[in-house]
DNA sequence: ATGTGGCGGGG
DNA sequence: GTGTACGCCACAT
C-alpha cells in the first residue's frame, strides 16, 4: 500500500470492461513528479421524482428493464430536500455514465416519473463533489502503484501510476505555487491571415517562471553574439522548431502552459502544422496529443494532465473594455504600451530582415513576456474561483461566472442535502415575451462644475438585499392576491409573514431562510472575515492572497444577482431578478429622500449609490 | 419593432 | 459526452 499526497491538477475518466474508471492526474507533493490516479469505484446515478406512489414508479422501472429498455444497477429510496420541502426520490444507479442520456427519455416519458433530477452533471463534476475534492488543492491518496494501466505506461521514471483502494481525502486547499509557461506563435501570412496548409510556423516565444525564456526560429543567426539578442534559439526548419518547444515544455515540467486565443488559434495552428511536418504533439502527462473540445460553436485546446489556459477568454470575464488585444489588455492592467507589430505586416518583417526581423523577435518575446505577466496578475483570483466552483480549473478559466456561480451552489445543494433543480428550458421566444427586467435606478448628471460634493453608496446593495428580503425561488410565493397591497415607494409593504417587494408586490417568506439567501450570507460572513485578517495581517504575501480571496468572494455574491435573469440558470428566477432591482431603486430613492433633509441634493445618481450637493438654503 | 446572422481573439 | 457559449451589433424585413 502506498500513500501519496497529491495537487489536482486535472480530471477525467475512462471506460474499461464497460465501466467507468476515473483518472486524477496531478503532481506529487514535494517532489513534482507526475502522478495519475485510478478510481474504479465511482457509479454514476440520478434521481427520479415520482408521480404519486413511489413503489409503482419502481415497479415501472423494473418493468421497463424487463422490456431490456434499461439496466438498473442499484435502486434506492432516499430523502432530499426539493426547495426546502422533504420529499422521498428515487436513486437510480448505473453501470456507466453514457447511459444517462441513453435512457432520459424513456424514464422520462414514463407516467409514474414527473421528473428526473440530476441527470445532467457530467461524470467527473459528480465525483469531485461528491468526494468533496477541490482542484488544486492538495489530496491525500492511498493504493497500489502499478506499472502500467492501459494505453499509460510508467517506464517514464517522472510518472507514477496509483491505483486507489480507498476514495481520496482533501486535506489542504491552499494553492501552491506553480510552474507556468507562456506560449506564442508568430507565422508567415502573406495572404492575409495565414492557413496552416501553406503558412509555415516562423517563430515560437516562449516564457516561464521557470528560467525558460526564449523565442525559437529558423533565422536569426545574423543576430548571434548581439547581447540583446541572446533570447534567440536557432534551428534548422520549421519541424525541428516544433520539436523543440515540445521537448521544452516536457522538459520544464510545467503545470500550466499559457496563451492568448490559443484555443481557437495557436493550437489549431500548431496541431495542424505538426502533423503535416510528422512530429508528435504528444504533451499529455499519459503521452496523448492534443484535443478540441467542443464547447457550444467554441473549441478549447486541452491535453492531459497539462492545464492549457487561454487567458484571452479569462479577460474577456474579468474585466470591460471595448476590445481585448493582447495589447489593448495588457495597457489597461500595467500603464505601458507593448511592442507592437501590425498583423499584417508580420511577413515583410521576417522577409525584409535587419532591423525589421529584430524588431518582430522583441515583438514575439514581448508577447509571451506581456502574456504570462497577465496571468501572473489574474491567475491567483481564478484559482480562487476554482476553489469556491470546485470544478477543474480548465474549466472554470472558460466559464462565464454565471456558470461559477452555478457550479458552486450545485456544491453547496449537495452540503445540504438539497436537490438540484433543472435547468429550465426556456427559449429566446419565451424571454421576449416576458420582456426585459428594469435595471437599477439612475438619476443623469447635472451638468456643470459641482464643488463640495458628498459620496454615498451602499456596501453590497444587491447581495445585502438578498438576504435582508431573503430572495429566493424556494421562499417565493406565486399566487396573485397582493391587490390589497398599497402603491408607493416609501411604503413599507412588508407583512409578518412576508417580505414584499414594491412594483411587483411578490412575496418571500420570511421563514425558512431562502437557499440563495444562506449560501450568500455565508460568502459575506467569511469575506468579512477575510477582510478583518487582512487589515491585522502584516505579512505582505498572506495579505495579498487574502485580498485575492476577498475579491473572489465579491464577485461570487454580486454574479448571484445576474444570474437570476441567466436563462440556462438553474436557480433561474425572474422574479427574484425583478424583486431585487425594485427594492435597490426603492432604497436609494429613500436614501436621497432621506438625505434632502439634511440639506444633500443628488447631482448623479446610479444604482447603488449618488453623489450630492452641499445647499443648505434649500433645507427644509 | 422584430428576426437573424456573424463576430470576437489570433497572424 | 450525465455535452452543445454568449452578448452585441449590423442588417434585413
Amino acid at each position: 500500500m502506498t500513500k501519496r499526497n497529491m495537487i489536482l491538477l486535472d480530471i477525467d475518466y475512462i471506460t474499461k470492461d464497460d465501466k467507468p474508471v476515473i483518472r486524477l492526474f496531478g503532481k506529487v507533493k514535494g517532489k513534482s513528479n507526475d502522478i495519475i490516479a485510478l478510481d474504479d469505484s465511482f457509479v454514476p446515478y440520478l434521481y427520479i421524482m415520482p408521480n404519486g406512489d413511489i413503489d409503482d414508479c419502481i415497479n415501472d422501472l423494473k418493468e421497463l428493464e424487463s422490456a431490456g429498455k434499461l439496466k438498473i444497477n442499484v435502486l434506492e429510496k432516499v430523502v432530499k430536500t426539493d426547495y426546502q420541502i422533504p420529499k422521498e426520490f428515487i436513486k437510480l444507479y448505473l453501470t456507466h455514465p453514457q447511459e444517462v442520456p441513453q435512457y432520459r427519455d424513456d424514464l422520462w416519458s414514463l407516467d409514474s416519473v414527473k421528473a428526473l433530477r440530476e441527470h445532467d452533471i457530467p461524470f467527473y463534476r459528480r465525483y469531485l463533489i461528491d468526494n468533496d475534492l477541490i482542484p488544486m488543492g492538495e489530496l491525500e491518496i492511498e493504493g497500489e502503484l502499478i506499472d502500467s494501466y492501459e494505453t499509460i505506461d510508467s517506464d517514464d521514471e517522472n510518472l507514477e501510476i496509483l491505483k486507489l483502494s480507498k476514495s481520496p481525502i482533501t486535506v489542504n486547499t491552499d494553492f501552491q505555487d506553480l510552474k507556468m509557461m507562456s506560449f506564442d506563435l508568430e507565422v508567415y501570412n502573406p495572404h492575409g491571415m495565414p492557413n496552416s496548409e501553406n503558412d509555415e510556423i516562423i517563430m515560437i516565444g516562449i516564457d516561464s517562471n521557470v528560467g525558460i525564456r526564449k523565442v525559437i526560429s529558423t533565422k536569426g543567426e545574423e543576430f548571434l553574439g548581439d547581447e540583446e539578442m541572446s533570447f534567440i534559439q536557432s534551428v534548422r526548419d520549421e519541424k525541428e522548431m516544433i520539436e523543440e518547444f515540445v521537448k521544452t515544455v516536457k522538459e520544464s515540467n510545467v503545470d500550466i502552459i499559457i496563451g492568448y486565443n490559443s484555443d481557437n488559434f495557436d493550437f489549431p495552428y500548431l496541431k495542424d502544422r505538426a502533423k503535416i511536418l510528422g512530429v508528435d504533439l504528444d504533451l499529455g502527462m499519459d503521452g496523448s496529443t492534443v484535443k478540441f473540445l467542443r464547447r457550444g460553436y467554441a473549441n478549447a485546446a486541452s491535453f492531459k494532465g497539462l492545464l492549457h489556459i487561454d487567458l484571452y477568454l479569462v479577460m474577456r470575464r474579468y474585466m470591460s473594455l471595448d476590445r481585448y488585444t493582447l495589447e489593448r489588455v495588457y495597457l489597461e492592467l500595467f500603464g505601458e504600451e507593448k511592442i507592437d507589430v501590425p498583423g499584417e505586416r508580420i511577413y515583410q518583417f521576417w522577409d525584409n530582415g535587419g532591423e525589421e526581423l529584430k524588431n518582430l523577435f522583441k515583438y514575439s518575446l514581448d508577447d509571451v513576456v506581456a502574456t504570462l505577466k497577465i496571468a501572473d496578475q489574474i491567475l491567483p483570483l481564478n484559482l480562487e474561483l476554482t476553489r469556491f466552483a470546485g470544478q477543474p480549473f480548465f474549466d472554470v478559466s472558460r466559464m462565464s461566472t454565471g456558470q461559477q456561480a452555478e457550479w458552486f451552489l450545485v456544491r453547496k445543494a449537495y452540503e445540504r442535502n438539497e436537490m438540484v433543480p433543472n435547468k429550465p428550458n426556456m427559449t429566446k421566444g419565451d424571454v421576449v415575451r416576458r420582456g426585459n427586467n428594469s435595471g437599477g435606478y439612475v438619476r443623469e448628471p447635472e451638468k456643470g462644475l459641482h464643488e463640495n460634493l458628498v459620496q454615498f453608496d451602499f456596501r453590497s446593495l444587491y447581495p445585502s438585499l438578498i438576504i435582508s428580503k431573503n430572495i429566493s425561488p424556494d421562499v417565493l410565493v406565486k399566487d396573485d392576491d397582493l391587490d390589497y397591497f398599497a402603491e408607493g415607494n416609501d411604503i413599507d409593504l412588508d407583512t409578518d409573514e412576508y417580505y414584499v417587494c414594491p412594483e411587483h408586490y411578490y412575496k418571500f417568506k420570511k421563514e425558512p431562510k431562502g437557499f440563495i439567501p444562506s449560501v450568500v450570507g455565508d460568502i459575506l460572513d467569511e469575506r468579512f472575515k477575510l477582510k478583518r485578517e487582512m487589515k491585522a495581517c502584516e505579512d505582505p504575501v498572506l495579505k495579498r492572497s487574502l485580498d485575492v480571496q476577498q475579491q473572489a468572494l465579491k464577485r461570487l455574491a454580486n454574479t448571484m444577482f445576474g444570474s437570476f435573469g441567466f436563462l440556462r440558470f438553474r436557480w433561474y428566477s425572474f422574479e427574484c431578478a425583478q424583486a431585487i432591482t425594485a427594492w435597490g431603486r426603492q432604497h436609494i430613492k429613500k436614501a436621497m429622500k432621506e438625505a434632502e433633509k439634511y440639506g444633500f441634493y443628488a447631482i448623479y445618481a446610479d444604482t447603488d449609490g449618488f453623489y450630492a450637493k452641499y445647499n443648505p438654503d434649500k433645507k427644509d
